[in-house]
DNA sequence: ATCCGGTACA
DNA sequence: TGTACTGGAT
């Protein structure tokens, strides 16, 4: 028997009938001051903008890759006013081997949007920050409880992986979060607000660098004394998703990848890509072309008529 | 060789 | 509801 099951109470316990609970945030609010990872975004050293830059740049990216290009980021556009004022060029040049380029593209309308709409002041609710280009739910809520410190609970991959192991003794599903899993993680919140932006920060936190999908850290752990998972023997550790495979040699993905770097990596003074050495990057010309064409579609190249294709001014 | 994930959109 | 989208870590 798993004893710290998601049991339901009918009296008002304090959190909605998720056992141990409290402890919970208590353990990990101490593991927290002692273990959180000094990221330049954090303890209230930069701006909503700059958090929600972090946010967007760490959606695909682990932590630690981010750190530099989020600095030399913020240097050079501070603010969404910036931002909006680069060339399409720059920011994707600027996006490096973040991958994912077309984020970088969101970001710069969304900096557009903060810029011409909001007078360069991030909106401070939940459905005006969801209605930029490129924020989401996760990012959303997470520029909501990090940025704004409001009560809000922050749903992602690690999040459910550690509460769904902690307090249901299982392994999350693949695909997008379940109602019951939101209603977990809603119950699981504490009440206040500013405990509540703790909790967010070290499950995600424990999640990323102890609760680790594959091989999970359980002797480090804080929580372990009353983990359900481990209680119950750690059931399915590191099943298959139900994501499909990704790979990634051969695929556009790459390619279009190849692509963007080559334009990145042009010399001094080049702005263009000739055809040729354009086609010396893919042997497959009907995929490179394939490629380009959804390059250009996405807004992250242009094609000249003489076949050489360039970033974006 | 295999792992990973939020957003937009079909 | 499922799929495309990248590139570094392991």
């Amino acid at each position: 028997m798993v004893r710290s099951v998601n049991a339901v109470n009918n009296d008002d316990t304090a959190n909605g009938g998720v056992t141990d609970a409290e402890w919970a945030h208590a353990r990990l609010g101490a593991w927290w001051e002692a273990n959180a990872r000094d990221l330049p975004w954090r303890f209230g050293r930069a701006t909503p903008w700059g958090v929600l830059v972090s946010e967007v740049m760490s959606q695909q990216t682990q932590m630690s890759r981010v750190v530099p290009y989020w600095t030399d980021w913020m240097r050079m556009w501070p603010d969404a006013a910036a931002l909006a004022g680069a060339s399409t060029a720059e920011v994707i040049t600027a996006w490096g081997r973040l991958g994912y380029p077309r984020r970088a593209l969101r970001l710069q309308e969304c900096a557009r949007v903060v810029a011409d709409r909001w007078h360069d002041d991030l909106p401070r609710g939940y459905d005006d920050l969801i209605a930029l280009p490129g924020i989401g739910d996760y990012t959303a809520s997470a520029v909501m409880s990090f940025a704004y410190g409001e009560r809000i609970a922050v749903i992602d991959t690690n999040i459910r992986r550690v509460l769904s192991r902690l307090f249901l003794g299982v392994e999350s599903r693949g695909g997008s979060a379940s109602p019951a899993e939101r209603d977990l993680a809603n119950r699981a919140l504490p009440r206040d607000a500013r405990r509540s932006v703790t909790w967010n920060q070290s499950v995600m936190e424990l999640g990323a660098v102890v609760c680790t999908a594959k091989t999970p850290l359980c002797d480090a752990c804080p929580v372990r004394d009353r983990c359900a998972f481990l209680a119950a023997g750690r059931p399915g550790l590191g099943e298959r998703r139900t994501r499909p495979r990704q790979r990634f040699a051969g695929t556009d993905r790459q390619v279009r990848g190849l692509v963007l770097d080559a334009l990145r990596g042009l010399p001094d003074g080049e702005t263009s890509l000739p055809r040729a050495q354009l086609e010396a990057l893919w042997a497959d010309r009907v995929q490179l072309d394939k490629c380009v064409a959804s390059l250009d579609d996405d807004g992250l190249i242009e094609m000249l008529p003489d076949g050489a294709v360039r970033l974006p001014r």
